[in-house]
DNA sequence: CTGAAAGCGCTTACAG
DNA sequence: CTGAAAGCGCTTACAG
């Protein structure tokens, strides 16, 4: 019942072969002959075969693997964002026989990522949400290890990154808003330590001043559904008795806009009659929250399958130039705004 | 730069020791001496080796790292419950130096999991979600390696398995209804094939039938949202014109009561004062809707914690007789009832 | 097209 | 407590 694995060693003995046939074999090697290819597969097929791949790792210098590192559990993990990127990126990997890691980055896990790939656990790593602090991109480039960054780095650095036009994003939400007859516009932001942060404010404040809008309301939030219902609590204080002082809003994240949602509710604020909201990301909170939200939609599944071949290409050949892509964001029109 | 990693040999060498000594200071072996030992260790961090783990498994025969197996990717890698189970396992694996491979079963993924274990890619599995006709429980079992699933198997098999007790939980929220009121109650069940949706019902019966409560209305469910709320559909067509007919509802998940709320809301029924509403899971969703959701909770972090310790026993002594564990439901008061 | 042989980088009895 | 040596199960030049 338990024996011992079947070897190579005893496919080529049954086979009445040699190692380095069998091995051919296994691998597809095309110049084999017919016959005795045959003969080869009928002896993995009686003897059950299954090749030792910590046996292969060792002599092609591949772990077969790849990390997607998350930052600190406690909010990634529960991001909806997170099951997208894992959806996009799996159909690329597994065709290519390699596998995903899971990890994240509690305290003392930077430097396990870094072992992980220096041991050759891990071909590479995908990179999720770094933020300011984040030591990761940078000891994993001066070590020479692939890695892609699922978003511009906070600081320009030298690294391959998979990004939605976040500026443009922010500007399609102004321009709806604008579109349905908004004239005093105010905005949730996103931390503004985060790339992301940053880049959707900017766009925000550039659809502004295209439109010619007078100066907005900017409140900033943390990408937390809790964060936005802060955020949305200071910016209905700052109205007057009637609501007067915003007509349209727009939430630099789809989680943020659910905490916000019921803030505007509870102040007698209507949506979309008395304010129009547009949220950011398209996640599964826009279409869950009451009225699902118009949002700007982030293509997460095809940027993560894209930071997926970007890796795959970089561990292949390490030599090649850097280079990093960026995915046009659409917007989506719901019933909030 | 960019030269060949540092092996055993080369600390080794450094240290003037043999290769059996750096193994053994690497290993943490005791037995070495103290002076030795330092001298390892600054050989050690001077050259920056580090293990190369497919030598290691090679002759250990440990791949360090177990799989999460997830059903056909579009379901539950979007269901909160999927970052639970993650934030469970990690923190008791990452200490073992475990890593934690996810995979779905798309077509045909069933023997690529069965295969990764048999490579020796994967020390063992995790399994969730497993639907009646799903193959892979018995095709691991049967090749005698290493599994636990994450609920009860559909049909009764020797294997070890983490649930909660489905049908006290649904008992709970029955007895919570009845105390807020409730005499006429119903319930949105899961979809009838899968266990959880079997003793969830079953529970439910019990509880009426123990309160002494009228026949009740049962609408099968399939745990989405959209299932929610075409099942609160068949529910409220159900109902007098004053919507009489049910005062108290039991929906089998959070996910399907978030899909239920609305159409209760539509059909004029106000939650809670015309229909107490309590779901069951206790995820984000519950949280997020309106009005958030008194709900059975299911502790799916602990859970998922002893799935992992689990597997990792099974994966030490093969050869200990199979144990599951089943846990308690407790049930989270909010403001649907 | 095929095989003999070296080698990938570790761990682990076995002596001493 | 330490070292010499065998061995884990593959792949891959190198001959032929």
């Amino acid at each position: 019942m338990d024996r011992r694995p079947v070897t190579l060693e005893e496919v080529a003995r049954v086979a009445g072969v040699s190692r380095a046939t069998v091995s051919r074999v296994v691998n597809g090697v095309a110049t084999v002959d017919r016959e005795l290819r045959q003969v080869v597969e009928k002896a993995i097929s009686t003897t059950g075969y299954a090749p030792n791949r910590a046996a292969r790792s060792l002599v092609t210098r591949r772990a077969g693997a790849i990390g997607l590192v998350l930052p600190d559990e406690g909010r990634t993990l529960h991001d909806p964002y997170f099951g997208r990127v894992v959806s996009g990126v799996l159909p690329v990997i597994r065709p290519l026989g390699v596998q995903l890691v899971l990890t994240t980055t509690d305290p003392g896990g930077h430097q396990e990522v870094v072992d992980d790939v220096r041991q050759r656990r891990l071909d590479g790593v995908i990179l999720i949400h770094t933020h300011d602090a984040d030591p990761l991109p940078r000891l994993l480039t001066e070590s020479n290890l692939p890695v892609v960054l699922a978003a511009r780095p906070v600081r320009p650095m030298s690294i391959t990154y998979v990004d939605v036009d976040q500026a443009a994003g922010a500007g399609l939400a102004v321009d709806h808003l604008v579109a349905r007859g908004c004239r005093r516009v105010a905005t949730v932001t996103g931390p503004l330590e985060a790339p992301a942060g940053q880049d959707r404010l900017r766009g925000f404040r550039e659809a502004v001043a295209r439109h010619g809008l007078p100066e907005p309301l900017v409140v900033e939030g943390d990408f937390s559904r809790e964060g936005g219902a802060a955020a949305a609590r200071r910016l209905v204080a700052g109205r007057g008795p009637l609501g007067e002082g915003f007509d349209g809003l727009f939430v630099a994240s789809d989680l943020m806009a659910t905490g916000a949602l019921p803030v505007l509710r509870h102040r007698g604020l209507r949506v979309p009659e008395d304010v129009k909201v547009v949220g950011f990301d398209d996640s599964s909170p826009a279409v869950e929250c009451d009225p699902p939200l118009t949002t700007v939609r982030q293509p997460v599944e095809d940027m993560a399958a894209e930071m997926a071949r970007l890796l795959v290409e970089r561990v292949e050949r390490p030599d090649r130039p850097i280079s990093s892509v960026v995915f046009a964001p659409t917007l989506v029109v719901r019933q909030s705004g």
